[in-house]
Order: C-alpha cells, then structure tokens, then sequence
DNA sequence: CACCATGTTCCTTG
DNA sequence: CCAAGGAACATGGT
C-alpha cells in the first residue's frame, strides 16, 4: 500500500494507537524485512522500549522510541515496500499468513505483514537518509524542481521516481502529476521549460495533497478483529466500489478514454515500469 | 502457462 | 561520472 499518500494516512492512524505504549517482546518471522539489523539487536533494542513519536519522511515510517537506560530516543524505521500493511490486533485474532514482524504492546499486538517481503523494519535509517525534500514541503519549490531537474537527460516520468530528487512519489502519482500538468512522460527532464515546471510542481502537490484529502475520509479500523488497513490503496478489497482508482485519471486505464478529451489512454514501459499517459493532453 | 503488480537495489553495458 | 536496461527480491492475481 505504498505511495506517500497512503503512508501518511497510515502514520496518522497509527500514531494515536502506538503512542506511549511499550513493547513487550519482538518476534520476527522474516529476518530479511530487518536487515541490515540484527535479529539479536532488534529484540535487545525494543524491549522495553516505549513509543515516543511516528511521523513519516517519503515512504518511510519513522517511529521514534524511549528505551529504558538510554538517553538518546531510538528511531525505528519502517517501509511497505510494495505489500506492507502495518496494524494493531487482538491477541486472539488469527495472524496473518505474511506476518513478518510482531511487536507485543500489551494488550495488543503491532503486526507488520507484508505477502512479498520487499518492506523494511529496521533500525537502520540511511533510507530516509537518503531521501530528497518532502513534495509538501517548505524546500520544494518550482525554483528547485529547475535546478535538481537540470543535469539529467532522463525521462522525467522516470526522474520522478528517484526518490533523492523528491521523497514519496512512485509510479501511480507519477503517471498522475504528468497528466494533470499537460507534460509527456518521454520528455526529457533538462529540456523542460519554465511554465511546465512550474505546472508539474503544482500538479504534483495536488495529487499528493487530494489523495491524503481523500483518504482521510476512509474509516479504518486497526484493532478490530480480522482488522486490516484496507480500502485505501490501489487494488485492496475495499476498492471494489472503486473508492480508490475512481479517481485516478490514466494510470491503470488503457484503452479508456481521457477524462479531458476522450483520446484512449495509452500504456509503456519506462524503467521496467507501466506508464499511462494520453497521447494528445501530453504530446511529445 | 503467460503476464502483471503501489518499491528498491544491484548489475551490466554503453 | 551518467544513462538505460534488465534482473533480482517473493508472492499472488487474472
């Protein structure tokens, strides 16, 4: 359930939930999730520990923990990868087949479970490290877009998803933001004018911006039994009555026609990726 | 069987 | 150094 968007809604519901409660015991059922972490130290570090903060930076999940003995807060990292879900349950409820990390709070479990195993859940934080300034943020103006656009050659549908130039956007939005703001997906990123950038500067906190806006008003309910997080993300259960794809306007819609101009919506691989644009709104 | 999938990272080739 | 393409990771859906 990975874009920014979802993470956000994600870290807002979770973060009432977790805060303040201490974790009892760790048990990890697939150590690849915490690498490059130990198992031994993952366990040593969060037990006891008790949930400061969680807030997120792009894609990742920052949870920042009291660990008794320690003066420093200890930052726990987390990412969906493409199948995470992160959320609290009963101790009774069955747990899930993908479950790969399971923090005991008490009187509930935190339960990471992800089908294919691409997430993280990790003390090691060069991830968000790593990552360029929030697409909502102060730091992200038209203005920078030019300058990190500048030096490279490369599609800009493909630019968008490098996570160092800007933190959260993956290959929904990206589709998405290059619609709204009119611009091929093909064109290359230092060829771009001014007004283009300025308009896919906007189009992108749009897109972000709505779709936080719009799963807001998605109830979830993370402690229910047979809890999920679901009805948000693309392709979950919930979206059955097209909640979620309702509103994306190419991406996962080829042959249909675009909600401006009725051209149908094509699809192509860039960067081993699908992109969904049409061919009139976007020329090259 | 085939192809597709919201992400990241590594490898090769140019 | 950069760009582009491919594969890998692992599992499931259609």
């Amino acid at each position: 359930m990975p874009e920014l968007p979802e993470v956000e809604i994600l870290v807002r519901h979770l973060a009432p939930l977790v805060k303040g409660k201490t974790i009892r015991d760790v048990e990890v059922r697939r150590p690849r999730v915490i690498r490059p972490t130990a198992e031994r130290e993952l366990r040593q570090t969060l037990r006891g520990a008790t949930f400061a903060n969680l807030s997120r930076r792009g894609k990742y999940l920052v949870f920042t923990l009291h660990a008794p003995k320690r003066t420093e807060l200890i930052s726990l990292i987390g990412h969906l990868g493409m199948t995470g879900r992160m959320f609290l349950a009963g101790k009774k409820s069955p747990l899930p087949k993908h479950a790969a990390i399971i923090l005991d709070l008490g009187k509930h479990l935190m339960i990471f479970e992800d089908t294919r195993y691409f997430g993280r859940f990790t003390l090691d934080s060069s991830g968000p490290a790593a990552l360029g300034p929030e697409p909502l943020g102060k730091e992200f103006t038209p203005t920078y877009l030019v300058a990190a656009l500048k030096r490279y050659t490369q599609a800009i549908k493909v630019k968008l998803l490098d996570q160092t130039l800007v933190a959260g956007i993956g290959n929904i939005y990206a589709s998405e933001a290059l619609f709204r703001a009119g611009i091929s997906p093909r064109a290359k990123s230092n060829q771009l004018t001014l007004p283009q950038l300025t308009r896919l500067h906007r189009a992108i906190r749009e897109v972000l911006a709505r779709a936080i806006r719009q799963g807001s008003t998605v109830p979830l309910d993370f402690a229910g039994d047979g809890a999920r997080d679901g009805l948000f993300y693309y392709g979950s259960k919930g979206d059955a009555n097209g909640f979620y794809s309702e509103r994306l306007l190419v991406y996962d819609r080829l042959g249909q026609p675009c909600p401006k101009c009725r051209t149908p919506i094509r699809r192509f691989v860039q960067a081993a990726r699908s992109t969904y644009y049409c061919p009139a709104c976007q020329p090259t």
